[in-house]
DNA sequence: GCGACAG
DNA sequence: ATCTTGTCGC
């Protein structure tokens, strides 16, 4: 049985946590255009979570990215570490997402979660925050704009329009769907938003939403439910870990 | 001061 | 995030 550890010195307070960002923001590497598309494997992590029983599950499941096909997966539970307050997702959600990366059986190439990178108040959102911790390249697609602001863009899949703060483009609005509303995709960490917007692309071939986003979403909320009946006594974690057979 | 605000 | 059934549409 292993602990959802929480890394040292994880802050206690929302002045803690945005010093935090602060101190970190300058480690986020932006010159990288990181992996190609629909080439070598795509990850994407999730996290939900059942506050009354003060219990988050992670999910972090691996595609090929070019079949979109499952190559691994694994979840951890454990205890929630922090609220949610926006500009501070990171904080309830790293320890977690950390925690079912570590028990992936392979390397997870390029990871993609849910909400922002750079598109964040101090520049330092879930994203970038997971890439400096891990040195992956990450992306962040979240399904609302967040404070920011953005045209609409054109009605047909591709289409895209800046996402902005004041006048910097901070991420971009991504329809993945025609005449459905965009995803708003930001750099994390090591990726160029012209990647990152790639990226997005080729896990959208069906919805909205990436493939990655989709199966790791089902995957922690499966592991939430298992968890909550399940016994899960006193500071007891699970976690599980599974690959696909090779063919 | 008030409201908005990734998940 | 989460509470929640059926239902309209491709």
């Amino acid at each position: 049985m292993t602990t959802v550890g929480v890394p040292a010195g994880w802050p206690a307070t929302e002045e803690e946590a945005r010093a935090v960002q602060d101190e970190l923001r300058g480690r986020v590497a932006r010159d990288e255009p990181g992996p190609p598309p629909a080439r070598g494997r795509v990850t994407g992590v999730d996290v939900a979570y059942d506050d009354d029983r003060d219990l988050v599950a992670a999910a972090a499941v691996v595609l090929d990215a070019a079949t979109l096909e499952v190559v691994a997966e694994a979840t951890a539970v454990g205890r929630v570490s922090f609220p949610y307050v926006p500009g501070l997702l990171a904080f309830r959600e790293i320890p977690a997402v950390l925690a079912a990366l570590d028990r992936l059986p392979c390397p997870p190439g390029l990871v993609v979660c849910d909400g922002y990178g750079l598109a964040h108040p101090r520049r330092f959102g879930l994203a970038s925050h997971l890439g400096v911790l891990t040195g992956l390249p990450v992306i962040g697609v979240a399904k609302n704009p967040f404070t920011f602001t953005y045209d609409e863009p054109a009605p047909a899949r591709g289409a895209s329009a800046a996402l902005l703060a004041g006048t910097e483009e901070v991420g971009r609005a991504l329809r993945t769907r025609d005449g459905v509303k965009p995803v708003f995709v930001s750099v994390g960490h090591r990726v160029s938003l012209d990647n990152a917007v790639a990226h997005t692309l080729a896990l959208t071939p069906r919805y909205r939403l990436p493939e990655t986003t989709r199966r790791a979403d089902a995957l922690c909320r499966r592991a939430l439910r298992e968890a909550a009946q399940g016994s899960v006594p006193g500071d007891a974690q699970e976690a599980t870990t599974r690959q696909a057979p090779t063919s």
